[in-house]
RNA sequence: GGAUCCAUAGCUCAGCACGGAUAGAGCGCCAGCCUUCUAAGCUGGAAGUCAAGGGUUCAAAUCCCUUUGGAUCCGCCA
C-alpha cells in the first residue's frame, strides 16, 4: 500500500471517526467542521480535538463528560490506523496512531514514491511567473539584493514541484538614467573589453563615472548658488561636494588607472550631465547608436550575473528587457487606455493616475486589506518632458506577462510595496480584475550590514560572489581538518556544495517579512541549523546504508517502539503536509526548517540506537528502511531550496 | 503627520494565517561523551513578566484596542 500522505490518510480517518460519533450521540445539534490539532507532546497521542471545551457552552455539560461520551461512541472498527481514542485532561480527545501500521505505510510509501515523495500535487495546476531577481545591470549582485534570487528560486521550485508550469523572468531594468551613466563612461573608455569578472568591471565603471559626474554637477551647482547669493544652498552644496569628494578619494586609490583615463576623458565634455541626458533620450527614442551602446554595457554585465547564478543553481526562462516595453507600443497603449479611464488627471504637464478613486469606486479596500481611510497616493505615470516612469512601464509588463500565465509573483523587496499596490489597482481600473487578484508581491524585508551603509552609487557593498567564495574557502578549511585524508579534488568539490549550500540556507532560512542582519558568522555558520549540517546528516545516513550493504529483507515495522524512532516516523510523514502548507502560504523557510528538525531527530536516534547491529535481524531491517526513507525525504526538502545533497562529506 | 511591516532567553531566530495541554531551537556559557554505523555530532545544566497595558474567550505568544520602541514607504528615482 502506498500512500501520498500518510499523515493526512490517518487524520482524515479521526476526522470521519469523530463525525461518525458526533451524529450518533448528538443527531440534534448542528455537524460542526471538525479540526484536528497536534498534540504538544506524543503520550498525549498524534492528533487531539478540543471540540468539547465549544460543545460543552452550547449544551451545558462538563467537557470532560462529553468527551467520555463521544469516545465511547467512537467505533474505529473501520479505521485501520487508529490505535486508540481517549478522553484527556479537562475534555481533549486524542487519537493514538498504531505505529506498527503506520510506520509500515510510511515508511514503505517513502522507498517507493523516492524523489516524488511529499510533492503532493495540485488539483489546480497554474501557469504562473515568478519574476526575480531583476538586479540593475550596472554593478555585481550584492549581498543585500541576492537574498532576492535566494527566495524566487526556491518559490519557483517548490511551485513547479506542487504541479504548477512554473517560468522564472527577470526583468531588466535598463531604461533609466542609471544605464545612461554607465554606458556614457563606458564609451568615454572606448568601449574596452573586461579584464575581470564583466560585472565587477562594469560595477568599477559605473562608480566612478557616477562619482565624477556628480562632482561636476555639484560644482556647477555650488557656482549657482554663488551667483544667485544663496548661502543655505551653497552650505549644503559645499557638503555634498566634501562628501563626494571623500568618494573621489577612495576610489582613486583603489582604482588608479581606471579612475585617471575616466577622469580625463569626462572632462573632456562641458557638461557631462547633459551627455548622459541626451543618451538616456535617445535609448528610450530607439536611436540605433544609443541602443547598440547600452545594450552591450547591460550585456556585459548580466553575464557576470549569469555566471554567479550559475554557481548557486539559479536559471531563467526569460530575460525581458524594460527597453523593450518602451520601444513596442505596449506602454503608450496602456497609457491611451488609462487616459480614456476616469481616473487620471492632468497636474501641472503631468499625468497622475488617481489610485485612490480606483479604489473607493470600484469598492477594492476591503479586498486589498486596506482600512477605509487609508487613502493611496496617486501614482505619476508620465513626466512633464513627456517620459514615463518606472512603473508606468512596469503596468506595460505586467499586462504582457498575464498573456503568458494566469498568476504573477513578483519578487520584490518590500519598499516597494506601494508602487506594486498601484500597479495592482491599475490592473482593476483598466479592466483586469482577475488579472489584478492573481497578483502577487512576494515582499521581503532587506539585508544590511551592520554598522555600513551599502550603496551601489558609491561602490560601498559586498558582491555576493565575495560571499560564495568566503563560503567556499571557508568550508575548504573545514573540509581539510575534518577530513585530512580526502584526494584535493573531493575536498574541492564538498567545498564547493558545502560553501554554497550554506549561503543559500542562510538567506532562505529566516522569515522573509523579517530583515536580515548580515553578519559573517551567520552566512559561514556549519553548525546545527544550516545547511551543512543537514548535507552532514545526510552522508551520514548514506554511510549507513553503505555499511548496511542490504536491502532490507523482512522489516519488522511493529519493533520501532522507541521514542525517538515513532517521533521520527511522525516527523516523515508529515513532510507532505509541511511542503503542501509552503507551497499554498509561499513559506520557502518552512522547509529549511523542517530540514533541519529531521537532521535534528535523526543525529539523536543515530546516537542512541544501532541500526546494522540492531538487536535483532527484523529490527535492523526496519531501521535501515527507516534510515533510508530519512535519507530521501532530507533530499527532497534540500532540493527545493536548491541545496545539494551529498553522498559523502 | 499618514501608511505598511515588526517586537518571543544575553545574541540569532521558530511558533502567530486557523486560539488549545508544561512557549521551542541554535549561538554563547557551565559539565560530560570518539578502541562501536561520519564528533560538521550527541547528552545534561543555567537562562523567558512572549515590548507594556487593557479587552474578547471555557482557553491568548497567537484575535481586537491603546501605548511605547524599531524598519520601510509616502519622488516628475528605480
Amino acid at each position: 500500500m502506498v500512500s501520498e500522505n500518510p499523515f493526512d490518510q490517518f487524520r482524515q480517518e479521526c476526522q470521519t471517526a469523530l463525525s461518525n460519533a458526533l451524529k450518533k450521540t448528538l443527531p440534534e445539534i448542528k455537524q460542526p467542521t471538525i479540526t484536528l490539532n497536534k498534540t504538544p507532546n506524543i503520550e498525549y497521542g498524534q492528533l487531539a480535538s478540543s471540540l468539547c471545551f465549544e460543545l460543552a457552552k452550547k449544551l451545558n455539560q462538563k467537557p470532560r463528560t462529553l468527551a467520555e461520551h463521544l469516545v465511547d461512541a467512537i467505533d474505529r472498527s473501520n479505521f485501520n490506523l487508529i490505535e486508540s481514542v481517549v478522553a484527556a485532561g479537562a475534555g481533549y480527545i486524542n487519537f493514538h496512531v498504531n505505529f506498527a501500521k503506520f510506520s509500515a505505510l510510511t515508511l514503505e510509501s517513502i522507498r517507493k514514491l523516492k524523489g516524488n515523495y511529499g510533492f503532493v500535487k495540485t488539483s489546480t495546476p497554474t501557469k504562473i511567473i515568478v519574476e526575480h531577481t531583476s538586479v540593475n545591470p550596472l554593478h555585481p549582485i550584492h549581498i543585500g539584493q541576492a537574498r532576492n534570487p535566494m527566495l524566487g528560486d526556491a518559490l519557483a521550485r517548490i511551485l513547479e514541484a506542487r504541479g504548477h508550469k512554473v517560468s522564472r523572468h527577470y526583468y531588466i531594468d535598463d531604461v533609466g538614467r542609471q544605464s545612461s551613466v554607465v554606458a556614457y563612461g563606458y564609451a568615454k573608455l572606448g568601449k574596452p573589453k573586461p579584464t575581470e569578472k564583466a560585472d565587477l568591471f562594469v560595477g568599477k565603471i559605473y562608480t566612478v563615472t557616477c562619482c565624477l559626474v556628480e562632482i561636476n554637477r555639484l560644482k556647477k551647482a555650488r557656482e549657482l548658488a554663488i551667483a544667485v547669493n544663496s548661502a543655505d544652498d551653497l552650505v549644503k552644496t559645499n557638503k555634498e561636494i566634501d562628501e563626494w569628494m571623500s568618494i573621489a578619494a577612495e576610489l582613486k586609490e583603489k582604482y588608479p588607472v581606471l579612475f585617471e583615463a575616466l577622469m580625463a576623458k569626462i572632462s573632456e565634455d562641458e557638461n557631462p550631465e547633459e551627455e548622459i541626458n541626451r543618451l538616456n533620450r535617445a535609448y528610450e527614442d530607439g536611436e540605433p547608436e544609443a541602443k547598440g551602446l547600452i545594450r552591450e554595457v547591460s550585456e556585459l554585465c548580466l553575464a557576470g550575473f549569469r555566471e554567479t547564478m550559475q554557481r548557486v543553481g539559479v536559471s531563467y526562462d526569460s530575460w525581458d528587457w524594460e527597453s523593450d516595453f518602451v520601444w513596442s507600443t505596449q506602454v503608450s497603449e496602456v497609457l491611451s487606455r488609462l487616459k480614456a479611464s476616469p481616473f487620471v488627471f492632468s497636474e501641472k504637464g503631468v499625468l497622475e493616475f488617481d489610485a485612490e478613486k480606483v479604489a473607493n469606486l470600484l469598492g477594492l479596500k476591503g479586498k486589498l486589506g486596506l482600512s477605509e481611510d487609508n487613502e493611496v497616493p496617486p501614482l505619476t505615470l508620465v513626466r512633464a518632458d513627456g517620459t514615463t516612469l518606472y512603473t508606468t512601464r512596469d503596468i506595460a509588463y505586467t499586462l504582457w506577462k498575464f498573456r503568458f500565465a494566469q498568476k504573477v509573483i513578483n519578487v520584490i523587496g518590500m519598499e516597494q510595496s506601494l508602487a506594486q499596490l498601484q500597479l495592482k489597482i491599475s490592473l482593476y481600473a483598466l479592466g483586469y480584475p482577475e488579472w489584478a487578484d492573481n497578483l502577487v508581491h512576494f515582499a521581503y524585508n532587506l539585508v544590511t550590514l551592520p554598522g555600513y551603509k551599502m550603496s551601489s552609487r558609491r561602490g560601498h557593498y559586498i558582491t555576493f560572489d565575495q560571499v560564495l567564495d568566503e563560503a567556499v574557502a571557508r568550508a575548504y578549511e573545514e573540509v581539510s581538518k575534518r577530513s585530512p585524508m580526502l584526494s584535493e579534488e573531493e575536498k574541492r568539490k564538498i567545498a564547493d556544495f558545502v560553501g554554497l549550500g550554506a549561503v543559500r540556507y542562510a538567506l532562505v532560512d529566516v522569515d522573509s517579512g523579517k530583515p536580515v542582519v548580515f553578519t559573517w558568522e551567520r552566512v559561514l555558520n556549519f553548525e546545527t541549523n544550516s545547511a551543512p549540517y543537514v548535507q552532514y546528516t545526510h552522508a551520514r545516513a548514506c554511510s549507513i546504508l553503505r555499511k548496511a550493504a542490504r536491502e532490507p529483507q523482512a522489516p519488522g515495522f511493529g519493533l520501532l517502539t522507541e521514542k525517538l524512532e515513532r517521533e521520527l516516523v511522525l516527523s516523515l510523514a508529515g513532510f507532505p503536509d509541511t511542503f503542501v502548507e509552503a507551497t499554498e502560504y509561499l513559506k520557502p523557510n518552512m522547509i529549511a526548517d523542517y530540514a533541519n528538525a529531521l537532521a535534528d531527530k535523526f543525529n539523536t536516534f543515530y546516537n542512541a540506537l544501532p541500526v546494522i547491529k540492531a538487536d535483532s535481524q527484523e529490527l535492523s531491517d526496519a531501521r535501515i528502511a527507516l534510515t533510508e526513507a530519512i535519507k530521501i525525504v532530507m533530499a527532497n526538502a534540500l532540493n527545493l531550496i536548491g541545496v545539494v545533497a551529498p553522498e559523502k562529506m
